[in-house]
DNA sequence: AATTAAACATGTTTTTTGTCAGGTATTGTT
DNA sequence: AACAATACCTGACAAAAAACATGTTTAATT
């Protein structure tokens, strides 16, 4: 147990920082500071950002870390995790391109509370905690956005209590395989991000072994069909159907 | 069931409107509007704002009402609570002087996701959401606090959601024991807030029966002493012992 | 004060979930 | 191809929690 918790954080390759990428040139409109980049282009927050490149399975947020600034994803999955108690890990959600990273801590926090894994090869931004405290300060605008932003993640989190303490295990992995349609899409009816057992657990908040017996009850009842770790949906209607009691919308 | 959620809505009495109470003689420093009125007194936020008096037990945000604005506490005690599936109240937060209610739906959401009731007879200060928005967008030091201020509701949300996963039933009740003193204190050794069994529960994410039973057990370890609603904590160490692997953190 | 309703309490049963133990299949590596 | 490692799967059992039943106390209402 106490094993698993460290193996995730030593022997890890140094990131690799890039040739820095303009965010003029990102494509990536979702992204809070493209979005308001007219009004930002003097600031050191995008004249002095960095690029890192992560190697699949690569962790570059640690736990208990202290928090310097921010990440966005510029390419890439991610998952951002925490660890509870005997080590054990629960997935807060999964991320990708133009979403931030690490902003959890942005507030009074001084350390990171959660850890992020790069899912695949990742390429991210950084921005500085000091240079964006100096563009939200100076940028109405942009604060208000990054306000907005704030405050739908803490809807998305509180309906997050909601499904975990009045759902079964059966509802929050239906749920969970949902999120991960609605976030990553499908292709050739199989989801976008394959995932094992054990990490739709640690988000649906269950064992490994409820999992299994959840995919194997719903490829029973045609619903989904599971090849390992590809996993495809048949018939989203009947899923969505389970879980439409409880306001499902957790992160899109 | 179904006559349980509509009890709620049904038969309440006028909000009183009494005649505005000006910010500059307001006593909550920890209000983000007061923390903040040097930079604002020539907005409209402040200038129309409304004041309203609620008696003990009346709700003054209902469950899927539109979202036209933002009440802050002026005076009292308020529960926020959310209904689930079969009517099954979840109580998301207690509240009290300086603290915002309905920033839930601020967002992007259009409707209250929640409902808030008045534990006692309480006072509240109403700001329109334009108003906000014309303050928020015009003063960047101010729409700076609010998104801290987000930041900070959705790392105790996000606790919240670990505690809920991880905690055994005993442990979420004297979580919540926890809360109620941290955040209300205690005279005489009783917790300024009177809550029934029920209401705990609906807080911890339990039944009724589990509460009363972990308040028993806690009676009988000389933990807590509890006549009727009026709870005590004799040995908090030892409480806040059996949660502390998990960090207790929810709320303040 | 009597009556009713609400809150509190506890024992029992049932359901759900977690854990353990032992498999097989799959994947990756040498 | 052989091997190890990992992921996947299933059954059996234990633990936890929820639901039910029922009784008692306390508070509210007439």
């Amino acid at each position: 147990m106490e094993t698993k918790i460290l193996n995730t954080v030593h022997n890890i390759p140094r990131k690799r920082v890039t040739s820095s990428v303009s965010c003029d040139v990102c494509e990536n409109y979702d992204c809070l500071i493209k979005r308001n980049l007219n009004d930002l282009e003097d600031y050191r927050l995008v004249r002095e950002k960095n690029n890192l490149r992560c190697k699949k399975g690569q962790q570059f947020i640690m736990e208990g870390a202290p928090v310097n600034g921010l990440f966005f994803i510029l390419k890439g999955k991610v998952k951002v995790f925490r660890t509870g108690i005997n080590g054990r890990e629960q997935i807060v959600r999964f991320a990708k391109e133009g979403e931030i990273i690490g902003h959890r801590g942005f507030g009074t926090e001084e350390y990171y509370s959660i850890g992020a894994i790069a899912l695949e090869d990742t390429k991210l931004c950084y921005f500085s905690k000091n240079n964006l405290q100096e563009a939200l300060l100076n940028n109405s605008k942009f604060a208000y956005d990054f306000m907005l932003f704030y405050a739908n993640e803490l809807n998305k989190s509180e309906s997050k209590v909601k499904s975990i303490s009045q759902m079964t295990v059966r509802e929050r992995v239906i749920d969970t395989i949902l999120y991960i349609h609605r976030k990553f899409g499908d292709t050739n009816n199989f989801l976008n991000l394959p995932l094992s057992r054990k990490e739709y657990a640690d988000y649906a908040g269950t064992a490994e072994e409820q999992v299994i017996r959840v995919f194997s009850a719903l490829k029973k009842e045609k619903l989904i069909v599971a090849k390992g770790k590809k996993i495809g949906i048949i018939n989203i209607q009947l899923l969505k159907n389970e879980v439409s009691e409880h306001n499902y919308y957790l992160d899109s």
